[in-house]
DNA sequence: TCTCAAATGTTACGGTATAACAAAGTTATT
DNA sequence: AATAACTTTGTTATACCGTAACATTTGAGA
């Protein structure tokens, strides 16, 4: 199964970054996990009360808070969502399209784009950080 | 005065679209054009209260719309805000670099860019909506 | 003037997120 | 073990963000 292996992957990526995958943590993961794409914190808290038979709001939001920070999720700020990682462990820019119809999301290197990104911020003085790119928009089968 | 002068533009702007920046738009637009920076649709509904003893969200809320979609703003999701576009006429799309340390914000074209990023996301099934792009960073300022 | 469409007003609600404090669990040290 | 210090989780309450739905007004054109 593809989940416990990723939780596998989030174990020891937690154990070298010297954090904590407890329990509750690694439960709201599998929750995002057996989602395809974005994922609302509510969803979330929803799934879990169904699990727990009851939840609150601040018990999500920490947990996903921790994930974000641990580098396992992204935070799709344009659709209040998040969205599973896909490159844990290596160090690697992703451009990341989320379909806002299906919510399907899709990763690409964007190594290239972020190399003539860096230079136009270069010229206006600005140095970004490293980071992962986000874009909205429609995949094929939300085309019509 | 400096917003005098980007109101007019901003008619111009919407004549040209075909598009009417009626008193309450110019209102909301001069409100969000007083502060420096990110500004919330419900500190412009506050201002608009303090200016017309009442207003609701909705009020404001389509008034922002608007001024996003005429191009003379932007949104931040990231932070539920809203900018000024510095590039009204010229470009429909910001590259929007924020300084992660004192919160400057500064705006670049993003057209180029997303052009290649338009086209990379093309071949993947993927077409990329009007947006901007979110970065954060370091100004020159806060570079030691 | 009349009609239609666009813009605005108004009420009410639903979704998103966090503050503040309490309780329970964990770890290190004695 | 016992204690203390710290981290995590539970709980309550509330603040913030945004929109649906419908009423009313305004403005442009027939």
């Amino acid at each position: 199964m593809e989940i416990a292996c990723f939780i596998e992957a989030a174990d020891r990526h937690c154990q070298q970054q010297g954090v904590k995958l407890t329990a509750l943590r690694r439960q709201v993961l599998e929750l995002v996990l057996s989602y395809t794409g974005v994922v609302k914190a509510y969803q979330v808290l929803a799934d879990l009360q169904k699990q727990r038979g009851i939840a609150a709001p601040p018990t999500v939001y920490r947990a996903l808070d921790f994930l974000v920070a641990a580098g396992l999720l992204h935070k799709v700020d344009a659709l209040n969502g998040y969205i599973v990682c896909h490159h844990v462990g290596c160090s690697h820019e992703g451009l990341i399209l989320v379909c806002g119809d299906c919510g399907r999301v899709e990763e690409l290197d964007a190594t290239p784009v972020l190399d003539v990104l860096r230079q136009q911020a270069g010229s206006a003085g600005f140095a970004i950080s490293q980071q992962n790119l986000m874009l909205t928009g429609r995949c094929e089968g939300c085309r019509v």
